[in-house]
DNA sequence: CCAGCGTGTAACAATGGTGGTTACACGTTG
DNA sequence: CAACGTGTAACCACCATTGTTACACGCTGG
């Protein structure tokens, strides 16, 4: 099981505008070139950006801006953008414990106090790294590139 | 996405065979019973417990053993048996991104390191973790649903 | 020693989620 | 108003997970 790769995609749409923005007209179909997938992929998780309130689109335009200074979004954000963990947390606990049983009816209040704890020391550490931190270490790579 | 539920099904076995052994044969189908899965299901992972060296199953005979002392076994071998993440990492990244593209060719790099830590850091509370604490808190609800 | 039980595993169906594609209404802009 | 771009629904294809059946093989007790 592995968090869909919309979240990876969210990132790289958010850093292509960041970086692109002064230079090209900045579409869905210009995002698509650069991510390879489908533009309606990149306006559906662009939908999903702009309900989180991390983007602002006009329909009909290719008009696409940033609402927040790039340091003040983190991974994090992004990732519940696009929902990785959709409201059920990061583990699928099996279903049908039997509440006949001592260990099946106490197994899941056992466990989720251990897994929840996991799950957000994960969700901690993409708190930490921002888009600008991306974009700056983009650049820096290309530079390197460029050598 | 979700961790598959084979993780928590596996650590319900190992907890059910400590908490039964001493009172019940512990068969595959005794398991699925307190489980609420097929024993099918029960047996396929109990082969990935038995293949990480786990437990110790002789065909034909209902006599399942655990390897070693409960609190030397940890959530994070179990999550290892049961291969929840397969090898490509937690993070599913998009696949074709363009390498004509300065931000498709060096996004994975950007990525991949900030991402490595964030599964690591949720795989580090997995090891704080071992299969006594589980058994002893689940003993301990049991105590207090008595009263 | 063999009948009944239990495990190990392959094969297949069912389900659900993810990603891809087409289609089209609607807004924007020259 | 024509060309372009977005927003979104509808549908398909694919794959992973789970459920189920089936059967070979090993163990154990009378």
């Amino acid at each position: 099981m592995q968090i869909k790769s919309r979240f990876s995609i969210a990132i790289h749409i958010l850093t292509c505008i960041a970086y692109f923005k002064d230079q090209y007209r900045v579409t869905s179909e210009f995002l698509a070139g650069s991510i390879g997938a489908n533009p309606v992929i990149i306006r559906t998780v662009m939908s999903a950006l702009r309900q989180a309130g991390l983007v602002l689109t006009r329909q009909g335009s290719a008009d696409i801006s940033i609402t927040k200074p790039l340091d003040k979004i983190t991974l994090y954000d992004v990732y519940l953008a696009v929902e990785c963990v959709s409201g059920e947390g990061l583990f699928h606990l099996h279903e049908h414990p039997n509440p006949a049983c001592p260990v099946g009816r106490n197994i899941h209040a056992c466990l989720v106090p251990h897994l929840e704890k996991a799950q957000i020391a994960m969700e901690t550490v993409l708190k930490e790294t921002t888009l600008q931190d991306i974009v700056d270490e983009a650049r820096e790579r290309e530079r390197q590139n460029e050598n």
